[in-house]
DNA sequence: GTAAAGTCTATACCAAGTATAGGGTCAACA
DNA sequence: TGTTGACCCTATACTTGGTATAGACTTTAC
């Protein structure tokens, strides 16, 4: 298949695609006679896998390293383990950190609720400390 | 004073002000003869101002249509109600994203909490989904 | 006089794509 | 045969909010 239905079977955009080959993440696939990039159901399968770690946020690096691992089947996983825990690590502190960003927001929002006129107000009297 | 101590008082970085004054957010300032900027209080409220806004993750544009509103005193103050307001919202979704996949990666980690080889991972199987 | 610290501009870099320009390929249709 | 339209190609610039660097100039301290 050429890329236009790799792209609608996998949910990534052409660009996309194009972008994962050239950061190494994605393999080079075969060509057209016309240059045209050339896809096979391993291509999809690969393509969904980078896409489902994406999903986790998982950064293009850490998904080199997870491919990377994927093809040492006898080695730990250890690692694998431990890039998911630290992710979760990180995600509860940003959760945190957006937790405190909305009271904040929220506190600053009720001393404003009315509408008056931009010297009055207490939104940016708020912003002036 | 100078860039130095601006960047002391503020806890913005040299560079951060600098890419503040480019642009257009924070005014360019006089120079001395050896063509160093050359601040004075008032420049350290703006740029307070601004480090306030931006620890509420207002971008740059709307940190300036608030500047920009700041110099209609007699207008309505609603449009930064309205933007707070939608920060909120924002905010407020972004931590629902984010406890869903929090969710996720806690599914994921407590497929494969020991230390197997790659091939049995439950993690890596996870995510071959 | 000189060395160190501070400042200047301009430029490149980060992440993870997205958008565009300018061109080539391929199939169908008149 | 020509042409239209859909699809594909590469290369490059742009996004956000800064950070980092190079190479040069200014000021301060001794």
């Amino acid at each position: 298949m050429k890329i236009g239905e790799l792209s609608k079977k996998s949910g990534c955009s052409i660009q996309t695609i194009r972008f994962y080959e050239k950061q190494d993440l994605f393999e080079a696939c075969n060509r057209s006679e016309g240059n045209y990039r050339i896809y096979d159901a391993s291509s999809l399968r690969a393509l969904r896998f980078i896409k489902q770690c994406r999903s986790l946020d998982l950064t293009i690096i850490e998904i080199k390293q997870l491919l990377d691992t994927k093809n040492n089947p006898d080695k730990s996983c250890s690692s694998v383990n431990n890039l998911i825990h630290q992710h979760m690590v990180d995600v509860t502190h940003r959760i945190a950190e957006l937790e405190e960003l909305k009271l904040t927001l929220s506190d600053m929002a009720s001393a404003c609720t009315d509408d008056r006129k931009v010297k009055e107000c207490g939104v940016l009297q708020l912003l002036e400390e």
